[in-house]
Parts: structure tokens; sequence; C-alpha cells
DNA sequence: GACAAGTATGCAGTATACTACATAGTTTAA
DNA sequence: TTAAACTATGTAGTATACTGCATACTTGTC
């Protein structure tokens, strides 16, 4: 069990961000009920991972709000199972477009990089 | 020559998103000189090109300030040659990093679907 | 036991990317 | 020729995703 400090240290995300990913819903840690002196907040291994995702996702440009879909997908008891399955066939899609863009971008640039560089300098 | 409707319905992007990437620099069009009753803004075949190069980058996660730098490099005389390149080559490793990125969400996703299409329902 | 460092809470402020609205002038179709 | 539709400009407001600040309590170190 780790604390926030701990969680930020190992993901590189700032600590502020967690607590505002915490209040939004995305992770969740637990105070130990042995401890009366405190409130301090302990995140599981399983916090680091759902960090993690959180980072790609939105590195390929999923919102936050996207990325909380697939969380509650994975973690929520309360989800039916089909509910929980068409989520993550939406997300798949929107992956596979995404790829589409992003292979799109890649040939763009590397047509505009060759241009410049065959291009005559005056 | 297009007005900017046009330009909004070929690509689907809003003329004041529109209007807001033009004062943000990332397109620019042009007011005829021969018409002298109004100051209508004309756009050309390459702003709808870059108008649907922005919608694609945007949606794998680069920024305006990020697209600019591209297009900036692409179009802009004033940069040297050497510098143009350095800017596509740096977003040409941004994009291996998003590659990468959507690729670890995609498996991550897809192993999330199998587990709950495997697990038993209560 | 003092004091730096860590933690929690809440609220205000910032950056990015729009989005809406008001105003005013222009073009076009009936 | 008049009304609908289009255009330009400017300003304000919104949504998302943080980021910083103030306050207060707790823990660990010398």
């Amino acid at each position: 069990m780790k604390l926030i400090s701990q969680l930020s240290k190992e993901t590189g995300i700032p600590i502020g961000t967690i607590r505002f990913y915490e209040k939004s819903g995305l992770i969740s840690g637990q105070t130990k009920k042995e401890v009366t002196t405190n409130n301090y907040v302990y995140y599981d291994e399983e916090t680091v991972e759902k960090l993690r995702f959180i980072q790609m996702s939105k590195a390929v440009g999923f919102t936050l709000a996207e990325i909380k879909e697939v969380i509650d997908a994975w973690y929520k008891k309360q989800l039916t199972k089909k509910a929980k399955i068409d989520v993550l066939n939406k997300k798949l899609l929107q992956i596979e477009e995404k790829m589409k863009e992003l292979r799109a971008v890649k040939k763009q640039i590397a047509i505009c990089k060759h241009n410049i560089e065959h291009e005559m300098e005056p």
C-alpha cells in the first residue's frame, strides 16, 4: 500500500493531478480503519496501473470522461456484462480510427519532409 | 476560392472554430483586392488540407500549438531548411510514441474485454 | 520538543480550445 | 426592395484539465 507521494513518484503524475483524478472518480484509495490519528489515503498496485492507463489514453487524445467509461467497465461491479462489453467495443473502434488518423498524419509529415529535403534553396 | 461557410461544409468544422484557428495563426485566407464593397475572406484548397490535418492531429492528441509548429514548418518561408526538418523529425518521433501508446491501450482493453467475457456472472 | 516534510481539504486561478452573442454591414433570392 | 442569409469583429462565457495557495493537522528527524 502506497501513499500519494509514492504514487506520484512511480507514475510521474503530480500529486495535485492525482487528487484531481480521484475527485473525478477515475481512481480511489482507502483509509486504514486501524489508524485513527489521521485520514491518510492508501493506494494499491491497481491504482498505479490505472494511472498508467490514464497517461497513455490521454496521450492519444482520449478525454478523462472517455477514460472513465473504460475504467468503470473494468472495475465497477454494478454494470452488466453486456454494458461493459459494449463500452469496450466502442473504445476499440475509436482506437482503430485513431490508428488510421495517426498513420495519415505520419504520411503527411513524411511527404512534407521529403518535399523540403528535395526543394531548391534560394 | 471558397468563403468560410463552404470551408465549414467541406470539413465539418464550425465557422466559429475556423475563425478561431485563423486568429491562432493555423490558417489564413485573403481578401480580394478587386472587391471593395466588402472584406470577405477567401480560402484556397490548401486551407482545406490544413483543416483536415488539424482535425486528425487533434484526434490523436496533438495540441494546436504542436500542430502550428508543423504547419509553420510546411508553409512558412522564413524558417531554414534545417529548422523545418528538425521540427518534422521531432513530430515523427512523437507519432511513433503515440503509436506505441495506442497499441498498449488497445491491448489493455482487449485483455479487459477477454476477462469480462470469461468471468462467472453471479 | 522544535521543525521540516508529508497529508487533507477547499477554493481560486490558469491554459487550452472552443462557443455564443451582439452588432453591423453585404449579398442574394423572391 | 425587402427579407433572409451570409460575413466580419469583438467580447464574454463555457468545458476540460489541471495548478497554486491557504489552512490545518500528522509524522519523522535531529
